[in-house]
DNA sequence: CTTTCTTGCACAATCGATAGTGCAGTGGAT
DNA sequence: ATCCACTGCACTATCGATTGTGCAAGAAAG
């Protein structure tokens, strides 16, 4: 119990008690020292001496030296949702099991927040980075290049390195199928009965539209165009759409895709402000799975995206050094009405 | 387009194409320049370099130099959970609306989890740091004392620093308040069929508990203890719980008091586990706030805790730099059934 | 025409690590 | 006795910033 008040032991105060190098010190401490020769009797005193005095590098020190810092990061559009959050939890896990530390940060799906937020880590010499859900990948491309930083796009693909997204138009495909199959027994679904909300014109909308188009087209023979409801990803602009449906038909359509469960928080808001409407008769499917989404009132069907192969596969892209701008789909899960899934959250300690 | 790929700028560089001497540099890039009597011209020609060639500065080094990094930290249980994830959202908008960047870390409620995440923030030195529902908020603060590293409670009190933590015991008032008025109209509710489940032995949950019982003895009389159920912080101890009564009473409770989402979660998984049980009569009251989980197809009554208050407070005793471990209590919101209220998740950026 | 400020900047030490290089000492081979 | 290889470590430059101090030139004061 020495110094344990206020500063920091460094490897100049081991040095300095051991009667080494400050550079034998650190390459004991840093697990080079076999390298260097230095005998197992010294390794062993100095690690004493920094067992006792309770030593931990400077990573600001190291990194400034080396470059390279043990952070790495993952940008999002948002905390706030189920699908983003166990992809954080996700990739936490994953990087503290390779001995580094994650650095998570949201920049709201705004272009040029997502280039300022990639700055800074840049300005922190982050080791490696996932994009995730970016508006404008290519951009952030631009700025990690510039700063030889390695990174790869999950979610929604770039054109300049490779992505790791997961199979949307599949996807959606088991999506509308589902919620067709669910729908049909009493009395069959007309075209237009069956809608589409959300998303915007990114890839994975694109994609999902896609595959929705191309399911109602095989199962109904007509697809109407105004069936589609691009509102981006926002609660209240969903809300609002929905509003204007509601508005213009007297009804929701009994049959919904919803596009995201950021555009689902629109649906309950517009539930919320027509309490008396009765929702009882609607089938939804939407993309992205949240648990609590999934015991609604009504059947609702969700997606639930392989966040853990996607996270995996990722990590071994930027691995191997891949710099060819391939896409990689990952097969998301179609997730039945009422299903609690085990996920991220149960790997919370609790014996009790 | 000079030195474009590749590395980096430094006020080196900046200085040899200026003529300046590379403290006159940093001093008009870290914005001292006027206390350092810089010409306004000479400011002005080097910020002009410093843009065209897109400096910007180290931070490690200059945190090694300072020992400050301009990082902030919170430490959260989990992501994966609408109660912490719209806490990292409100965060990060706080500590970026303070032009310092935000790292967002879980420790899964794990004591040496805790202690070692906290470690390593400090290995990079990071400024400050809120503790939030932390197993050991003492023992973390240590390992923070001993680094001289500005710390606050959140969430969950710790005895050492101050803690800013919502109103549990009236926010458990209102919730057990709000169910039983749900339930009365029809047949009265007795004492044994409202249950509390969730939750373990953290000043948190003795709170909620102590709320729970004085209102269920002021409107019932009588409040036996068996109606408690700890489970701990888990959806599967949870569950647990729920199929243990329900195998014992043959159906679960038409009152329940759930302890957080995270719980809340487990009678999802009893539920699905259940599906022919009926649930439509039951009446839940669940501490924290999830949109979804406020559309169950039962009434669900829940409570939002003021996250940005929280935030607000914790930030502001920080600056204040008080030491005294007082707790701060904020007052929570009863959010009643099938309400969908804006969050952090608005922030998004979608003109469309 | 000195002395004294003030202005405007340069110098150099420093933060705590990493890594290339060099050098003394030991032991074996020739 | 000379040469050489090997062991074990110390020296030193370096990463890119910050900051206390010093100093020359010009202005103002005497």
């Amino acid at each position: 119990m020495k110094n344990q008040l206020r500063k920091k032991a460094t490897i100049y105060d081991l040095s300095v008690l051991s009667g080494s190098s400050p550079s034998t010190v650190s390459a004991v401490l840093n697990g080079t020292w076999q390298k260097r020769r230095i005998k197992q009797s010294t390794a062993e005193h100095i690690q004493g001496l920094a067992k006792e005095h309770q030593y931990t590098a400077n990573l600001q020190a190291r990194g400034l030296r080396s470059s390279r810092s043990g952070l790495v990061g993952l940008l999002l559009p948002v905390h706030d949702n189920r699908y983003f959050s166990s992809m954080a939890q996700t990739f936490e896990a994953y990087v503290r099991s390779r001995g580094q530390c994650p650095v998570v940060v949201s920049a709201r799906r705004d272009p040029e927040e997502e280039r300022q937020t990639v700055e800074t880590l840049i300005a922190y010499s982050i080791d490696e980075l996932i994009i995730a859900g970016a508006t404008d990948p290519d951009g952030i491309h631009t700025v990690c290049e510039a700063a030889g930083l390695k990174h790869i796009n999950i979610d929604l693909p770039g054109s300049k390195v490779p992505s790791v997204i997961s199979d949307n138009y599949e996807g959606a495909r088991m999506l509308t199928t589902a919620i067709i199959d669910r729908v049909s027994p009493d009395r069959p679904l007309r075209p237009d009965e069956l809608c589409l909300f959300g998303g915007r014109n990114d890839f994975a909308s694109r994609e999902r539209i896609r595959g929705f188009r191309s399911v109602k087209q095989e199962f109904m023979g007509k697809d109407p165009a105004q069936c589609i409801q691009p509102t981006g990803y926002s609660p209240t602009m969903t809300e609002k759409a929905f509003e204007a449906f509601y508005q213009r038909e007297g009804k929701l359509p009994r049959a919904l895709f919803i596009n995201s469960s950021i555009n689902f928080e629109g649906l309950l808001r517009f539930m919320a402000k027509h309490p008396d409407e009765p929702v009882s008769d609607i089938v939804v499917g939407c993309y992205d799975y949240d648990p609590f989404g999934s015991f609604m009132s009504f059947p609702v069907f969700m997606i639930r995206q392989d966040v853990e192969s996607m996270i995996a596969k990722a990590f071994s892209l930027l691995d191997e050094g891949l710099h060819t701008p391939q896409v990689y789909l990952v097969a998301p899960k179609l997730v039945p009405p009422r299903t609690a899934l085990v996920g991220p959250l149960d790997a919370i300690k609790d014996i009790e």
